[in-house]
DNA sequence: ATATGCCTTATGTCTAGTCATAATATATAC
DNA sequence: GTATATATTATGACTAGACATAAGGCATAT
C-alpha cells in the first residue's frame, strides 16, 4: 500500500525502478492489473495506461490471457519527427527553394515493379528535384509515383510544390517503410549536391501503401555533414 | 449521427479522412471533444484516446482551453526500434560473435568534455569494440562512459559482454539523444570492418543521461551495405 | 495419444461521470 | 491605457464499473 496521490505516470515510474532493481527481472511476468490497482490504490484503467505505454515503449510485453512480462531484450523504441524538407529547412532559420529537375511518366523498371509490387506494364510518375537551404543544397529527392493509385495526379504540376507536400496533403496512405543508410555519391548525385564523388551521402528511404496498394517510392539524399538527430 | 460501432480507431479514421478531404483544413480548430463525442454516440473518454494518438503521431496539437488544431505541416513521426545489437544479429539467423579492442581509463578529451559537459578533469573509461554476424564485421562500437556515474564499473571487464549490454542491464537512464548521419571510413575503421578507406559507413552516436548526469557517449559504425529499417 | 471444444482469465475497450489544470477572455483596479 | 485578478472553458487525468476478445488450460470424445 502506498501512499495516496498516484498517477499514471508515478505507476510508469514504480515499475520502471522495479524493472531495473530486478524487482521483476527480465522475462518476467509481473502482477496483472487488478492486483497492482490495489497496490497502488487506484483504478484498473490507470493501472492500463501505465502498463500500454510502457508497452508501446517497447519495455513490456503483453498478451491477453498470458499476462505482462518484463521484455527480454529491452528493445528501446526511438521515435524520430519526419518533417516536410520546407519545415526542416525553414526551422533552421535557412530560406526554403524548391526546384524540379525532372518530371517522365515510364512504364515501371524491374527494380521498381519488384520494390512495390507493380505488374509488367504499370507507369509511374518519375520525378526529381532539389530542396536547397539559403541556396546550398539539402536535399536531392528521387521519386516515383504510382500513377494507376494516385487520383488527381495530372491535376498537380510539381513545379511550385514539391511531391512530397503535395502527396502529404492529397494522399492518405496506412503504411509507411522507411530505410536510413549510408551511400556512395555518383556523378549525377555528386553534381546535384555539390560533392565530390565517392563521398558519403546520408540516404532515406521511403514506400508508402494505402491499404495494400503501392503508392510510391522516393529516395533522399542528403547534403554533406547531414545528420538526422532524436531526443527523449 | 453515425452509426453505433464506434471504437476509438474508428474516430481515429473518420477525423484522418476528414482532415484528407479538407472538411478540417490544417490550422483549422475541430470540434471539442464534447461536441464529438455527442456526433459519433460515444463516450467523451472514448473521443479523448482517439485524439490523443492522433496528437501523439503529430496530426494535431492540442492544447488546454486552445482547443484541438490540425497540425499545418503534418510531420510524421517514425518509430524505431534499438535493440541491442546481439539481438539484432541473432535476429538475422547470423551467429553473433563479440570482441573488446581497447579498454583503457583517460581524462576526458575536450571534444568529450563539451559533449557530456564534464569537468575538466573527468575521468572516462574508453572502450572499444566489435560485433560479429559470422565472423563477418558487423558494427564497430567507440564508447566513452562517464566513470563518476556509473556504480559498480570496476566489476565490469567488457571481455564476454558488450558494455551496451552491461549498461542497458546495470545503469538506467532518462534521457538519450540519437544521431545518424554518413561518415567516411578512416583506415582504422577501414581495418575493422573489412572496408576501403573512403568508403561511407552508416553511424549512429547516442548520449544517454540520468536525471542531467551524463553517462555514456557511444559511437556506431556499421559495416557495407548497413540499412536500418522500420516499418509502421 | 491426439484433436476438439469449452471455460477461465488477463488484457482491451468502453461508459458516464468527477475533479484538476492550463490558457484564454473578461472584468476590474490603478 | 495597462496591469492584475477572476471566470470560463477545453483538454488531462481519474474512478468504478461493464462487456469484448484472445489465448492458455482443461476436459472430453475420438
Amino acid at each position: 500500500m502506498l501512499p495516496s496521490k498516484n498517477s499514471y505516470t508515478d505507476i510508469k515510474e514504480i515499475v520502471l525502478a522495479r524493472i531495473r532493481d530486478h524487482t521483476w527481472p527480465p522475462g518476467s511476468i509481473i502482477p496483472g492489473e487488478i492486483e497492482l490497482a490495489e497496490e497502488f490504490g487506484c483504478a484498473r484503467a490507470t493501472v492500463n495506461r501505465a502498463m500500454r505505454e510502457l508497452a508501446e515503449d517497447g519495455i513490456l510485453d503483453r498478451k491477453r490471457k498470458a499476462g505482462t512480462r518484463v521484455n527480454k531484450s529491452p528493445v528501446r523504441h526511438a521515435k524520430f519527427a519526419i518533417p516536410l524538407v520546407r519545415i526542416e529547412v525553414e526551422s533552421t532559420g535557412a530560406a526554403y527553394r524548391y526546384t524540379l529537375l525532372n518530371k517522365k511518366i515510364f512504364i515501371a523498371p524491374a527494380w521498381l515493379r519488384a520494390r512495390l509490387s507493380l505488374g509488367d506494364s504499370a507507369e509511374v510518375l518519375h520525378l526529381q528535384c532539389m530542396h536547397f537551404a539559403d541556396n546550398t543544397p539539402f536535399q536531392f529527392e528521387d521519386r516515383w509515383i504510382n500513377i494507376d493509385a494516385v487520383h488527381n495526379i495530372e491535376n498537380a504540376d510539381f513545379t511550385t510544390i514539391g511531391p512530397n507536400e503535395w502527396l502529404v496533403n492529397e494522399m492518405p496512405f496506412t503504411d509507411v517503410e522507411i530505410a536510413f543508410s549510408a551511400r556512395v555519391a555518383d556523378k549525377k548525385l555528386a553534381e546535384y549536391l555539390s560533392l565530390s564523388i565517392g563521398e558519403p551521402v546520408f540516404t532515406t528511404e521511403r514506400i508508402t501503401w494505402l491499404s495494400g496498394t503501392p503508392i510510391t517510392f522516393a529516395r533522399f539524399s542528403f547534403g554533406r555533414g547531414y545528420s538526422l538527430k532524436t531526443r527523449f
